[in-house]
Parts: C-alpha cells; structure tokens; sequence
DNA sequence: GTCGGCTGATGACAGTTGTCACGGGTTTGT
DNA sequence: ACAAACCCGTGACAACTGTCATCAGCCGAC
C-alpha cells in the first residue's frame, strides 16, 4: 500500500485527485493539504510516503515544500503536480530533490503510474518538458533582475518598485534594463511576462 | 440517472473530476472533452444532460461554449467550474445561459449537490462570488477599449498595438488613458491586470 | 431632430522610461 | 593579486507614454 499526501490550494482538484487514487488497489490518500506551509506536519503525523505537491499553493509553493521535505523527512518522495510547465521549474523542482514533475495535462491513467515509479525510488519527469527545459537553459537574470522583475510584475511605475526594493530610481531603471535586454524584450512589461512564463520568478 | 459531459483542458483534472463523480450513484460521465469548440458536438452525441465547463479552454471559452449550447441543445444546462473567481465571469456566465457558477476551490463534496440542483432546473452560484460580483458591478469599459487593453496585456509598445489593431498610435493612446482612469490605475500595465483579475477582458 | 456616447484622429505638453557611460563597492574564483 | 561578476548609484539623452483639447462621423435614445 503505498501512503500518499495531496497537498494542492484548489479543494475540489484535491478531492477528486483523492477518487481518482484511491481507484487504485495499492494507493492509498492517507492527508490531504490546501497550504504548502502544512505539509511537512501533515506528512510526518499522516506517515505519507510519496507527497503530490502543486506548485501554486498559499504559504510555501511545493517547490519550496518539496525543499523543507528533503530536509526534514528524507525517506519521503516529493511529486511535482502543476498546471504550468514552466522550464525553469523543472529544474527548481529537481533542484529541490523533487522526484518527478508532471504537468495537470497528463492523461489521468498515467498518474497512478508514476505515483508508483516514484514510490519505487525511480524520477519521473514530463519528457515535453524535460526537453523544453533543456533547451531554455537556466535563467539568464541575476538574482537582484529577477526580483526586480517581480516587483515590476504589477505594472506600478519605478518610483515605486524603488520605494518597495530600498532602492534608487536609476538603479531600478539600471536592473530594468538588464532584464529587458537579457529576456530580448522591449519593454518591461513584456519581460515580466516573458520571465515569469519561463519560471524564471 | 444525471447524464454529465465534462469539458476541462487539463487531463488530469478531467479524470479527476470523472473518478469523483462517477462515486455517485445517480451520476454518469457520459463525455469527456479537452477543448471548448467539441463541447456541442459530444453533449449531442452522449445526449448529456448538465455539461461541466472550465472556463480557459483552447478553442471556445466555457461561457462561449454555454452560450453555443443554449442555442444548439436548449434542454441540456451549464454548470461552469472555473479556477478564477472573477467578478465579470460570472455576470457574463448567466448572460451566456449558464444555470451554475462554482470556483475550484469549493469543497469536492458539494460538487455532486450543485449538479444535481443544476439538473433539477436551480441555480447554483458561488455565494461568495456572487457578492463580490454585485459589489464589483459591470465593466466600465467600452467594447473599444477592452480590446485594446487585451492587446497591451503582453506589454507591447503601443506601435505594437497600433499596428495589430490598426488604429492610429494616438488613438490607441487615448483608449489606453481612458481605460487607465476607469480602472483606477497609472500605469497600462496595471490597468491590463486589474481589468483581467475583474473578468472585464 | 437633437443630445449624448462611442469611435477615430491630430497636435501639443509634461512626465516616465529605456539606454548608455561612468564610478565605486563587494564577493568569487584563479 | 587580479579579473570577473554582481550590486548600487549618478547624470544625461532620446524615445515613449499619459493627458488634454479639439475636431468629425456615426449611431441610438429621448
């Protein structure tokens, strides 16, 4: 019986991702979470064995969840579920000792498969997107870019992205420009789009 | 027996929400389709009843698709289930013919009840959703100027903009200054995300 | 029939944005 | 020690953006 915790914001997706499993003779939802900040408690008290963790989530995104796993429970597996295959994902995911990253538009019939693959300690990724991944590369942006880019990511003015990240306009116009120059867009608007598109944010 | 047809873009969810419902014992997913222009097609062809409409689907939106099945099967009744809970989408819902609005996040044991109520000729609407819906009121927009505003959404210049509506760039300016100020906001950028969060796109 | 609203356009103006060159500070790796 | 990268900042300039006044044609409502 393999012991599985869903961890994903949107309950009616939860619920039924919990039917569609527990069709399943040797899977069993033992937890179920709306919060990335509950699920290392959740998987610890549940006994979870495999995690399937959405990326988008309150609190921490299952990237970061799949992160704090590692670190606390070792022994269980972190399966990225997500809606948006973003490439860098991918390699944040595995970066955070995620063991598989598959995409919402899978076939159903191919969930309960790789739940088991990874239960049996193998990695289980999107092959699309494994590809799409390798062909982007890692994220041109520096750190400082890239957080500048989300604060840009509202469409408010530089004065206040400046006043937001402590800093002067220019130098927000400086790390504006770098973003827009390394996403080959043109203006920040679209380079925002561009980054966050590619999971770069 | 409710005869269902589901229409979700994404895989997974699709046969989630089939697993979950089928539990049911007086619910029958008789069609499963992944795009919103195939949604008339297979309700006619499975004789379904209450069709489940996600609202992003390539092809046909879920309001598109309601409103194509008013016209087309008139006894059969929409139920949309969306992720985005926002305000426009649902006035637009109704508008389109739809008899239920529910957000993903409701819980997955009320999915079956809202169906049932659906088929039983109720509606069933967010409670929530329907306040904020009241509260927000309609768009402000001119038909002109939402459309322009969607075009600035991927933050092109407003050459850009220009060209793929031909119009002339000072007209396009002036459309963008009179959405800016019926939005509240200062920028295009924020006007494009607030009127999208608001369903008014 | 006239008034008001939507649409398209022009021109002008102030303000913002994107770019560039430059300088100084820190950290990292060689 | 040094180069290379990053970070922060300044100042200047051209380009773009948002606003406003104004005009004109086209509806639909009263």
């Amino acid at each position: 019986m393999i012991r599985i915790l869903l961890a994903d914001d949107q309950a009616l997706v939860r619920g039924a991702l919990a039917a569609l499993l527990d069709l399943e003779a040797d899977i069993e939802v033992v937890a179920q979470v709306g919060r990335g900040d509950e699920v290392v408690a959740a998987a610890r008290e549940s006994g979870a064995e495999v995690c399937l963790l959405d990326i988008e989530m309150p609190g921490l995104s299952g990237i970061e969840a799949a992160s704090a796993l590692r670190a606390e429970l070792p022994a269980v597996r972190s399966l990225i579920v997500t809606t948006f295959g973003r490439p860098g994902y991918v390699r944040r995911a595995l970066d955070a000792g995620a063991a598989g990253f598959l995409v919402k538009d899978t076939p159903a019939r191919q969930l309960a498969d790789a739940v088991r693959r990874v239960h049996q300690g193998l990695r289980v990724i999107d092959p699309d997107l494994a590809a799409e991944s390798l062909m982007a590369g890692p994220s041109p942006l520096t750190t400082r870019e890239a957080e500048i880019l989300r604060l840009a990511l509202d469409g408010s003015p530089v004065a206040g992205i400046a006043a937001r990240a402590h800093l002067s306009e220019g130098t927000v116009r400086n790390h504006l420009s770098a973003a827009i120059g390394k996403t080959g867009a043109t203006t920040r608007a679209e380079a925002a789009r561009l980054a966050q598109a590619n999971g770069w944010l």
